[in-house]
DNA sequence: AATAAACCCTATAAAATAAATAGGGTTTAT
DNA sequence: ATAAACCCTATTTATTTTATAGGGTTTATT
């Protein structure tokens, strides 16, 4: 399951997603509309930006808003940025590799290899779908 | 990511099959080689044996063994038994829904809608590998 | 120039979950 | 009779997630 963190991330860029004719939104829009912890949400804000999806203004009158078009949000890139690993084990992960403890040979651990290819295909449904399929479903 | 419960009990269901012509396999056997607490262990066979993928006998001379084929053993149902739901979004799973506290609308919620797509074709490749394709790979 | 409203940043605390341990009880081959 | 094995529930410990705290910095407006 994707953590709170990942969810309220996909509700926010749901939003931003959904007011681009505005200049910027406040936090304060987003944790009201889906009743989450401003503080919080501003913490995971930050790391969107700071990730190159969102662009903020500071000052009175500032705000955030998205600064890549939906279709080049895919599902993959949000879900590693706040939860980590896609894979379901370390010793397959991509990007946050790490060896199992528990297993003795990597190279012929049959566990490993249906893992690296159900990694695989999870992938690809996941950097297959975007922000605009979300959108597009609204 | 799987927790380690399941991690174990893959490992626990691989060293069965792979031991299927002696009658019976000790919990014993199955944690030193894997570096496993016995007594952890022994909670994740209990798991499996009352889900009915493992027989057990009790007694000297006793222990676990496999009483489903390994094809018929898929991935989907291990990772359910032990981790809980497959899908990403509790208002997207079939075993165990819940509403999501943060959502207005699910009915017109975007994330929702591509999550039970997600949800669709991950089940396709957690329900087409089973304890066979790990076997095969060893 | 002062002010208020907004984002920025780090650290800490609280809550929930996962992982492991404890301590016996029951069954059965020898 | 006994030892070796599974059976069961509860508790403790560790880890991760979630949330909070407390200010700092920037900038439009007055």
């Amino acid at each position: 399951m994707l953590s709170k963190k990942t969810k309220y991330a996909l509700h926010a860029l749901t939003y931003l997603g959904k007011h681009r004719e505005n200049k910027t939104v406040l936090i304060q829009d987003i944790a009201e509309e889906h009743g989450i912890s401003h503080k919080f949400l501003e913490n995971i804000l930050l790391e969107l930006r700071k990730a190159g999806y969102l662009g903020s203004k500071k000052g009175k009158g500032g705000g955030y808003y998205l600064i890549k078009e939906p279709k080049d949000i895919p599902l993959s890139r949000v879900i590693r940025l706040l939860d980590g690993p896609i894979a379901l084990l370390p010793c397959v992960s991509l990007n946050y590799y790490e060896p199992c403890s528990e297993c003795k040979n990597e190279a012929q651990c049959g566990i490993n290899k249906v893992m690296a290819q159900v990694r695989d295909e999870t992938l690809k449904i996941l950097e297959n779908k975007s922000l605009q399929d979300i959108l597009d479903g609204e």
